[in-house]
DNA sequence: ATAATAACATACCAATCAGTACGTTATAAC
DNA sequence: GTTATAACGTACTGATTGGTATGTTATTAT
């Protein structure tokens, strides 16, 4: 017995979760999410809570489709060794399109609030436990195949893979000679040998 | 012929890239900054110019005293192995010492600036390229040593390890387990075989 | 049709932001 | 000692911040 909902939630939930993912957190004001999302403040507050928790729910939303995009691009290769190599050099390649680096939400966010809100200090770590795992079943589905060899280490090596994931998507941040990156990258994947 | 300056400029420098390495740059008021470098605003804006400028100047002031901290670091032990291994565990390990995470003020400031900012982001790289360097001059120190094999790529593996650290030092921020990151180092300096 | 209710837009709030005008005080040159 | 000058503390500026009070409008249940 009351007004509908004028404005769809997913549609304006994903606009402030490019505005945050583009500006951070800090950074982004009210007005900058009102103008972006096409909504009004009080609107915001009543579908969203406040500012932090629409961070949050941004947040949220952006580290779900991520793993789901980051399975679909191991898997969509038979080999591993393949997969990862074409994945890391999408990483590299993306950030050079366009003239500035969006780079990825949750590590923006662990750098900016996760060691000074315990909340956020857990959400982006388990993200990271997350894709840690998706590496280390596609490092396993390789040592079933044959692909790789028996003898290594599937987790540690799927650990060290997301660190050198994180360390490149912020190193494209500073724009550095793609040699240096790519160098990098086939040195890393190296340990797949 | 007029009055003296009553504060030492390195010192409050000091005060401010402590500040702002732990806060960031939009998180960090002129209040916060007065409060810590114990002077006034007039005598920040007179000495320092601008918000920004004091950034940039507590910035230049870390890479400087981090990269010859770095060289040191990695000039201290005879064994490059061991010089590397020493080096990525205390990144580890200062980390989990006290309840909040640092980080580096310059990979911080690649994340927060650098994207929107090309002063920021040809600083930030520059600074990586340095460390780059650093970590090439030990590693060839290693070949000519006999330490390591004569075949290893000196530049690219450099640059590997910097995206490893990089990533490290971002992960550490979400405290994760020791065994995840310890394991991940681990598996990443086998690089060095 | 009417009443109840929630979404809406406007306009506001106190607090804080970065930056500065200004009058006072201390020092160096003479 | 006098004067010129720059550092100092105080107090202010207009703009913007996150958040909300309030009156209006639209929709649904009855």
């Amino acid at each position: 017995m009351a007004r509908t909902r004028e404005f769809d939630e997913e549609k304006v939930l994903d606009a402030a979760m490019q505005l945050f993912w583009e500006k951070g957190y800090e950074a982004t004001s009210l007005s900058d999410l009102t103008a972006r999302m096409g909504i009004q403040r009080p609107s915001i507050y009543s579908a969203f809570g406040d500012k932090k928790e629409l961070f949050e729910a941004a947040l949220r939303k952006y580290t779900m489709s991520r793993a789901s995009d980051v399975r679909a691009r191991l898997q969509s290769h038979s080999s591993v060794k393949e997969a990862f190599s074409t994945f890391f050099e999408d990483v590299i390649s993306e950030e050079y399109v366009g003239d500035r680096s969006r780079g990825c939400f949750c590590i923006n966010t662990m750098v900016e609030l996760a060691p000074h809100d315990e909340k956020f200090e857990i959400l982006t770590r388990e993200h990271q436990m997350y894709l840690a795992v998706i590496f280390q079943e596609t490092i396993e589905r390789g040592i079933q195949s044959g692909e790789l060899e028996a003898t290594v280490d599937a987790r540690a090596l799927s650990q060290a893979l997301i660190i050198s994931l994180i360390g490149l998507t912020v190193m494209m941040k500073s724009r550095p000679q793609r040699a240096f990156v790519d160098n990098a990258v086939k040195a890393t994947l190296a340990l797949l040998q």
